[in-house]
DNA sequence: ATACCTTTTCATCGATAGTGAACGACATCC
DNA sequence: GGATGTCGTTCACTATCGATGAAAAGGTAT
């Protein structure tokens, strides 16, 4: 375990800073200094220094994060290969369902959202883009270690616990395993209010050479999603999105 | 102008690092070292720390940016109130017009597009999310800029002067004044292949409280953007949009 | 086996990031 | 209006720590 290697002290207190303005929204030198505990000078110095080179912009005082964060962003996003393949038919899922859709990928041990796409559904709760999530609370997440090796699974699960968000959340590895096998099975992964109350989700593993990629999935307000009629379509909806996107990582 | 004060040596490396990678995508010690006349060991700490923080990935050797950058994006973005208030109506934009849509705002004297809707339509040189534009060779740019206070005008043009991109950009101060008042006497700012030959665009400022806080534009090819019929369409559908976000930041 | 990549580690040394104190500007309070 | 508090900003100082080259450790192809 190569973890011993020396970190450069002032680039790790550039993005303490960094979040702590993210966490904010906007921030003066004192504000900052206050919050992460550094002296004065110090938070004035980083927070000059990241404006100069663009990533902080100042307005009447306050610093705030620039467009240079939303370029990089956006060409995180674009480097995944899922996302570029995938985003039109994750559209498509929630115009379709008139619901929440969300493309998701497994990054150290958490899963990530790539994509949220809105069919003017309320979303509330649901991933937004960049969030990051444990797996095993969320549907995307379980589609998507159902189908990693299992000794990904242990490392995951070592790494990040089972912590429990609501009941229902799963805290066992055997109950998990269960639902993993079952998710195998029926190409369907559920979230019944495990990662937050009230909310409902389907989702379905993209795989391409036997390989996860991502997870796709719909998400909405636990009242609407069990109605008896509606959970073999929208089940069938991400399945087939899932398909589709599989089928152009193949052909297209 | 206060820019002598000192600034971070170690931050601005790791930022130089950061855009190395987004620049070849993805990248080892060596490369990064190469790339920016670093020695291998500089580089290979900043890499570490910035792995080690979250901020990068390791994928067989290679570190990529993570999804931690895509947060962020999306922070920036949820923190411009034109972005919460106008998105949807962007999206419908593209939808009514077929063609793309974007949402723009300036930032450090350049155009920095928030939001970009696609409508299935060939979006070749349009604005990307999280791209920088000189403001000058722009349909939005033009657009905000006719409505800026004279002065920041100035000041923009002296920082960032008037480049030539094509046969047919804007490249003095004068022509650039008076397509300003035209463009504030129509309510419409043109961009007639003076950023990307073969790109096409029509934008329209948003004002609230008589200040500009954006502007939304569609743009496509040339040749279909020159059918006489489609000029007064389009335009009308930009001007329409842009009120409807004025009138949802003055209600709403 | 060899040569040639790469990443990673290490000790050394000089630059520099962090610090606290101080200053000017701007509010707020009594 | 004088006092007090808070803010951003600057400065000189010094211990810290980031940069460095050399060399080790790992990998791959020849």
């Amino acid at each position: 375990m190569g973890g011993t290697t020396k970190t450069i002290g002032a680039v790790e207190r550039a993005f303490e800073i960094i979040e702590a303005i993210e966490r904010l929204e906007s921030a003066g030198a004192s504000a900052i200094a206050d919050e992460l505990s550094l002296s004065k000078s110090t938070a004035y110095t980083h927070l000059h220094t990241l404006q100069e080179i663009g990533y902080l912009r100042k307005e009447d005082g306050h610093y705030r994060l620039s467009g240079d964060f939303l370029r990089l962003g956006t060409a995180v996003q674009q480097g995944f290969p899922v996302y570029r393949r995938g985003r039109s038919h994750v559209e498509e899922l929630a115009d379709r369902t008139g619901e929440r859709a969300n493309l998701v990928v497994e990054e150290r041990g958490k899963g990530t959202c790539v994509h949220a796409a809105n069919a003017g559904g309320a979303a509330d709760g649901a991933m937004t883009r960049g969030e990051r999530r444990h797996m095993h609370a969320t549907a995307t997440g379980k589609a998507l270690l159902a189908h990693l090796p299992e000794d990904r699974v242990d490392e995951i699960v070592e790494t990040h616990g089972l912590p429990s968000f609501t009941d229902h959340t799963i805290t066992s590895r055997e109950a998990l395993e269960s639902e993993l096998a079952e998710i195998r099975e029926t190409g369907i992964a559920i979230d019944a209010e495990e990662s937050i109350l009230g909310l409902r989700c389907f989702a379905a593993p993209i795989l391409v050479e036997e390989t996860v990629i991502g997870s796709v999935s719909v998400s909405g307000p636990s009242r609407q999603f069990t109605d008896p009629d509606r959970e073999p379509e929208l089940t069938e909806a991400v399945r087939e999105t899932a398909n589709v996107i599989e089928l152009d990582f193949v052909f297209g």
